[in-house]
DNA sequence: CTGCTTATAGAACATTGGTTTTATGTAATA
DNA sequence: TATTACATAAAACCAATGTTCTATAAGCAG
């Protein structure tokens, strides 16, 4: 297996392209559909650029198969139609989360990614996950090394959890959001656990939470 | 579309077949396919039976494309090849796990089922998965309403948060184990709660949990 | 019995889609 | 300059795969 570097451009076209349309349409392209959307006259290039592919690992081509092009994971493992969010930064008490552009199309290989349900991303459009730092969110039911998958909004109605920035603390926090007249109420999911409270001004929402991953092993 | 009902023998076999095949190999079957495995004398009487099932709602072809058969879901939305799981019931504390045949291929449509991560049972074989009823599972950082992924096993490790069931108290619970000498310790996943420890003979080991799955609203 | 619907068969047909063959251009290198 | 590896092209080829046509049976209502 090739080293994987220096990918043409083209070649690292075809790979993402493979890899939309597999997730948009649950099967894999054909030579001719990587041929159009990618704007190659021939499928003889086509088929050149998936050989290189081949080799460096990338992929796996089912000969004697239509559409037999399956993706493969850094593990060689094939890798399922199911959608994956970018897990984008950590969060923890007293630490930022860092910035995040919605245009960032960077390249998707810069960042780990968690898998997750075709339905949340069906619901919610386009999503991001955060690692958690430490026992800080336990009182949110959440530990050490849990993945929290979260939809960017800035504003909260009552009862949704959320990734509230106080500014004053400097802090992230996972919490309950409840409006409350002139201040904000934040309410861990613990229900042992007292909540905290504080004016509007302080409190600044970055995301709701949509799910939890948590893995043993 | 037509209602949901006394499918034929072979008709189910079919649909059973291309759900299998979609989850083995992460692209549907193609009618020659379904035929082989199906053992259908004709490639018309497959398409007989698919055009059935498509009028009935449980799949969609996209024709003019090879392979173009796509499963639908309960709301006739596409199905993703990521593996499911049965909820074969639910914990709480007093109540017993249900039993359950790793023999039996009841009908799938019989339980809920939830997505997972297609690693899981790529590590662990066949799994199954309990709906957490009430709060008593708190102290292993688990809400009502939460989802655990089990693996079936009747030992653990010291460590491994698994499903415990006490036989005198006729309870279960999810608990770190930890076997030390004659006794057991189960100490809750959330170090603020103080561990329960018991003689080794009081304690059965159902599973062990590998994930937790968690919506929001 | 007749006609209608459902289900099965066998075979041919038509399109999709993977593969191959031959040719051309470009950049690095001896 | 000649050589070689890499990348691109155009066209043809043919295996894979969806579709259609015609025929046959079984069950069932009229």
């Amino acid at each position: 297996m090739a080293p994987r570097k220096k990918m043409p451009e083209r070649r690292r076209r075809i790979l993402e392209f493979i890899q939309e349309f597999y997730f948009e349409n649950g099967i894999p392209p054909t030579v001719r559909d990587i041929q159009q959307a990618c704007e190659i006259s021939s499928t003889s290039v086509v088929d050149y650029n998936l050989r290189q592919l081949e080799e460096a690992g990338y992929l796996n081509r089912r000969r004697e198969v239509a559409r037999g092009i399956e993706l493969l994971d850094r593990e060689g493992e094939p890798v399922s139609s199911a959608p994956r969010v970018q897990i984008v930064g950590s969060i923890a008490a007293g630490q930022p989360i860092p910035v995040f552009s919605s245009e960032s199309s960077a390249s998707s290989e810069e960042f780990d990614t968690v898998e997750i349900s075709p339905d949340l991303p069906r619901r919610h459009g386009k999503l991001f996950a955060l690692t958690v730092n430490g026992t800080s969110m336990i009182d949110a039911l959440i530990d050490d090394g849990d993945v929290v998958v979260i939809k960017p909004v800035h504003e909260a109605t009552n009862g949704e959890m959320v990734v509230a920035w106080l500014k004053d603390e400097e802090e992230a926090t996972l919490k309950k959001f409840y409006h409350e007249g002139d201040r904000v109420r934040l309410q861990p999911a613990n229900s042992t656990m007292s909540p905290i409270y504080c004016s509007t001004d302080n409190v600044e929402v970055r995301g709701k939470v949509v799910t939890v991953l948590r893995k043993f092993s």
